[in-house]
DNA sequence: TTTAAATTTAACCAATTGGTTAAACCAATA
DNA sequence: TATTGGTTTAACCAATTGGTTAAATTTAAA
């Protein structure tokens, strides 16, 4: 077995990760993935038979990583404070990494529901939010934060550090209409967002 | 001039507006958008002479009512408090007869920013959000409400409604793993966010 | 050096797709 | 009744696109 064979293996998996987070499915050519690739459209078709497997080996690494480092970010033994503090700078960060990553995944998952399935389908990420809720609920009863339903708590923490960049193309084009740069203001959310979290949730 | 031109056009214009949300720009196929508006090809090309200025016609159309939309829910003269509590319970509203929308919107202006200037660009909305501004620095200079970056809260505000909706085919999947309805979780939003809010902006 | 696998070249194919055309059809209306 | 414009039918076209094929060439390893 030659060594090229998995760089150029890789070499296809970036093209093609780049063009389909890009154009979407149906917008994307496999012409345009091998030029990218710098390859040509017979090797191709001779390491991903078809668009849609390339396409499926692709999508299914790159929202797997997603989701995977969603959870992550959330998975420790932190009281909530200091675990939003923690999720917001490292996800924040991981975003500003893969800013067409949220875009892509969720667009394409809106196209075709049924692929949610084959990433999001193992339980370790239930588990995850399973234990995220017990602690919720804890320092509720505890009467450490503000009662409310935990599910709308959860979609809270994630819409705030997610949306800007799902929605980059508008967010962008708005923000420096005001001189602010997207890059600051995103930055600036790393300490903006869990202040903001922590104060909704004092009880009064 | 016959009335049934007219009822032509609009039908094929939902039909148009029905494709394009579903399936993009490049997933959608003239034939189906006759199929749906219950003509022929020849004749949807005898009324929009190409793709593009169909998908033009529909996309400025929407964008620019789900914009319209946004900022009219914040163009009124009430206190914050009150202000919030009708933004969500009328923008909500909103969003759930057009659940679909702003996927299509967000995803269309990623891949081509430029179109969110035919849309954007006039400063009617420009005003209103300075008006918002305006009201929010009074505020906190009164000292209502905690001081913080009025972009980075009118993001926050923006995020919490749309970002369910964005991300649909993610979020319904997922809560309903949980046995719970999206639209009885949407609903329930219209009451949580407004008070989420305002705890998060209350001074100490 | 031989061999096998990786890669290129370039032609090719079938299906899809946006768009056109021309003739015929139908309904209202002048 | 004759005309006009909306509508259908159906064939057609050119370009694009996913995918294939076979032969030639390069590369690396045995």
């Amino acid at each position: 077995m030659d060594h090229t064979e998995k760089v150029t293996e890789e070499k296809i998996f970036e093209a093609a990760a780049e063009v389909f987070e890009e154009k979407g499915f149906a917008g994307t050519r496999m012409q345009e993935i091998a030029d990218r690739a710098g390859i040509n459209k017979a090797l191709l078709h001779y390491y991903y038979r078809t668009k849609e497997k390339l396409f499926d080996a692709v999508f299914s690494q790159l929202a797997g990583f997603m989701f995977q480092k969603l959870y992550a970010c959330i998975d420790n033994d932190l009281p909530l404070e200091e675990k939003l503090k923690l999720f917001y700078k490292e996800h924040i960060n991981f975003l500003r990494k893969h800013p067409g990553l949220p875009a892509f995944v969720v667009n394409e998952i809106n196209q075709h529901p049924e692929r949610l399935l084959r990433v999001i389908g193992d339980d370790q990420i239930v588990a995850v939010r399973k234990k995220l809720f017990m602690q919720i609920d804890n320092e509720m009863k505890r009467g450490d934060i503000q009662e409310m339903d935990k599910m709308q708590l959860l979609m809270n923490i994630v819409a705030l550090s997610v949306f800007p960049f799902v929605a980059k193309g508008i967010i962008k084009a708005i923000i420096e209409e005001e001189d602010i740069e997207f890059d600051d203001f995103i930055e600036a959310r790393k300490t903006e967002l869990p202040s903001f979290i922590i104060n909704a949730l004092k009880v009064r």
